[in-house]
DNA sequence: GTCTATATATAGATAGAC
DNA sequence: GTCTATCTATATATAGAC
């Protein structure tokens, strides 16, 4: 387990225990990615994350010059987690649709499962109001994230695991589109268990 | 056609020309609805409604005393909405595949087939700030709008159009959360036609 | 039903001391 | 790197005149 990705349980878990030491910078923006997820990227407030951090407005002012760089470092957080978790598997000796479960359980783990929504969906829900800089990093995110799981729906085309239909490009954007929305959906807490039921779907009707 | 559906679509294309005049409760509630489809519900203030309107933001205090009644109206707006829409069809003519795909229509159609979110997920995104009037009005919503879809996938089965994958709830959940997805991501416009496209895979694993 | 005026709180951000 | 102090803008909301 990579160091962030340790550090991002810890803080969802209750902040405690790791035994790791982090830095200010890193606890910034450990909180801020919390924050967006439950109640977007307008929805918090440098003071939120002073309060909780102990600490005075300005000293995040000092790491983040202006909101929308912690935003930009959110991101890019993100990014590395999954990148990060990716690399703790031996992809060699997994089908393609190990990998895509292995997606769908990261996704889920961002999440606590459904305790908190999806990172992404506390940006595009607000995307008319962000700042162009955020609305850039959020393209390339999501430009990334639409790569990789089109090569788990080729792969799996491939080897005959995945049942054809329209281009892998257009078998992603569902997949996406799907886990997504179940994250999202989780927040009001209606029906327990939404995300794992949706992916279940998901991968019953990519393989049966 | 309905009045409020006139309103809603004249005011997406323009707030023109369809010859019925609105008072100005209505165009609150309509302004209010696509400010939030584009910035969220904390992201579109009582001044951003005044200058549309030319008013000042004391009048809409009058019509709606606090935000939350505000945001309470654009749901309750927009159940009726889709209600009127179903009430314009002839249910009893129609198989129950072409009625999912009513309600995709219908779904995008409140969307400008991509140009704005959608309307629930601009408050679920940030469902962990949200009032707890609005937290419930959002629940009750959803609990309709699972119902009926629920009801559309059973109709589905028992012709014998759709295929059994899970409950029907569990197929229910599976369509909301992928077109609510699919709204979602059309928003940073990095894929045209993003929802077009889920819609018809959606379609695909339901009926292939 | 809309206005002016105002209250109160909080937001993002900066300057400069330690 | 964190603090105090402060600036400026804007938010929600209310009171009372017209």
């Amino acid at each position: 387990m990579t160091a962030f990705l340790k550090r991002l349980i810890a803080c969802h878990t209750g902040c405690a225990s790791t035994g790791e030491k982090l830095d200010t910078k890193d606890q910034i923006v450990q909180i801020a990615t919390e924050l967006i997820q439950q109640r977007g990227y307008q929805g918090f407030s440098y003071q939120d994350i002073a309060t909780r951090l102990d600490i005075k407005k300005a000293s995040i002012h000092y790491h983040f010059p202006k909101k929308e760089d912690l935003g930009v470092a959110v991101i890019s957080a993100y990014y590395q987690y999954i990148q990060d978790w990716i690399g703790k598997y031996d992809l060699d000796k997994m089908t393609a649709l190990e990998k895509l479960e292995q997606y769908f359980q990261f996704f889920a783990e961002t999440a606590l499962h459904g305790e908190l929504g999806c990172v992404m969906n506390g940006f595009l829900a607000e995307s008319g109001s962000l700042p162009e800089v955020l609305r850039e990093k959020l393209a390339w995110f999501e430009k990334w994230h639409m790569e990789l799981v089109t090569m788990k729906v080729k792969e799996g085309l491939e080897k005959g695991e995945f049942k054809k239909r329209g281009t892998p490009e257009e078998q992603a954007l569902f997949i996406i589109a799907a886990a997504m929305g179940a994250l999202n959906m989780a927040q009001d807490k209606q029906t327990p268990g939404v995300y794992d039921i949706v992916v279940r779907q998901i991968i019953e009707s990519l393989t049966c």
